[in-house]
DNA sequence: CGAACTTTTGATATCACTCAAGGGACGTGG
DNA sequence: CCACGTCCCTTGAGTGATATCAAAAGTTCG
């Protein structure tokens, strides 16, 4: 918010993100449900010429009318709000694969605020290609709606954390969080991953104060559980930020092809 | 929890909550999209016969395979989680006319419980309801979308609410929601409705203490802001409780029809 | 090389938690 | 109809985790 915040304007760019194993909306839904090569080249197609972002570029600001669904293919970008004293929370981390609600053209007004928070590569898909795939791509459109229950889901384990958690073990449950998604989408080497975030965002992420987060991260870091420089984070000991955090995957429903 | 908790078996009695303008669920979607007399007439024929269900019961339990979506007519549920710690965390009210989530059944596993808090009246509609209701009736199908959307902005603002908000603002922010909830299904009378929370339920809610509510709801009647006996809420100022929440309905979209 | 932002540190304040116990309400059974 | 148990609400005293305020040190990048 501090930054600069320009608006995404009629952008750039091309390159192809095609390749369908390093496609990240690709990998994730095929981890939701099975698709066919037809669906595999109809998502391709669809994400095939992302638009490049700024940091700090608003891709949808609270009050617009939404104009589509964004979905990201690079980078990361968050959904988040201000109020009126000045205050931020996060409420969202969009990843590589993630997309934002399918249904939002039903909505007149956005409520909140998406972000990009490192340089993005975004799609725009229009409500008609959102139907499209809905309507005629059974597959594609049960991963989608799959999708769309884990954002939920994640929301209220987020609730969770903020409500139920200290602060230590609230760090220690969004990095979890993190890695397992960059994982779902080849993003995450060994235990590191990219975060391109600042201790603010940490503390408005987790309802904190960034003085806090910094001395809480260095907690973390003194008890050899992570490394945290340069916008990457490596974790150093999975099993005991687990611990820590109490961290149940369940609710990311990461391979459960399973369910009528 | 601490509550009997037996679980939902197959239960008792019908009674007709029919008359369209008393049934929740119709009400609530024709806030959202235009409805036909048809519509109106598949909407009660579905809500015909609730199931009475006792104070205590969980309606689905975390680990459980979802077999179908709930609807409430009548009383009031809530989606809670528990901590390995015996701390638990309430993610959502249900109230009449809420459903939980649509596509439910593409999940292998709940990954919440849902309890009903006092007496309610409960439909479970099948996957193949839903199905028919989304395939071939679009104006349900669109409300039932925007209502989902709702319950996905009301949990990111419940974040803003407990990771950015003071104890007396957070309750504050829970009441002005609930009466604005509650009068979109004609449940309100004036600034007042029932709420059969206990403050215990009230902690577990915004993520404090139940000693700390108790000071904090005392605060708010000192002020002259609230009124809470017998699991009935008055709100004797809505403006000041409104302003101290700094409550912004618009995540609720109520009366916006508008939209592609 | 300088400006803007971020991270770190220190000192102090406060909101909310913990522990503990008393009082009230409500229901059940004798 | 009273006695008793069980929740729930309330109060008090003491503590602790996290916030606040302020400033220095480190980064990044044009």
């Amino acid at each position: 918010m501090s930054q600069l915040a320009r608006v995404w304007g009629g952008h750039i760019m091309t390159e192809c993100s095609s390749d369908a194993a390093n496609n990240p909306l690709i990998r994730k839904l095929e981890g939701f449900t099975a698709l066919s090569d037809a669906d595999r080249i109809t998502l391709a197609r669809i994400s095939a010429e992302p638009r490049q972002v700024v940091p700090g570029t608003d891709l949808v600001r609270e009050g617009d009318a939404p104009d589509g669904v964004f979905l990201v293919m690079k980078g990361m970008a968050f959904r988040h709000k201000l109020r009126a004293t000045g205050t931020r929370q996060i409420m969202a981390y969009l990843v590589p694969g993630d997309l934002c609600d399918l249904d939002v053209a039903l909505l007149s007004e956005m409520d909140h605020t998406i972000t990009a928070v490192s340089a993005c590569e975004v799609v725009r898909l229009t409500p008609e290609m959102v139907a499209d795939l809905l309507a005629n791509h059974p597959q594609i459109a049960r991963g989608l709606r799959k999708a769309q229950l884990v954002d939920e889901a994640t929301l209220r384990e987020w609730l969770v954390n903020i409500g139920r958690r200290s602060a230590a073990e609230r760090l220690a449950h969004l990095f979890c969080e993190l890695l397992l998604r960059m994982r779902a989408v080849g993003l995450a080497s060994g235990d590191s991953y990219e975060l391109p975030v600042t201790q603010i965002d940490l503390a408005d992420t987790t309802g904190q104060t960034p003085v806090h987060v910094n001395r809480t991260l260095q907690e973390l870091r003194e008890q050899g559980l992570i490394e945290l420089r340069s916008r990457r984070l490596k974790i150093l000991d999975l099993p005991r930020l687990r611990a820590l955090a109490e961290f149940r995957p369940n609710y990311l429903h990461l391979g459960d092809q399973a369910a009528a």
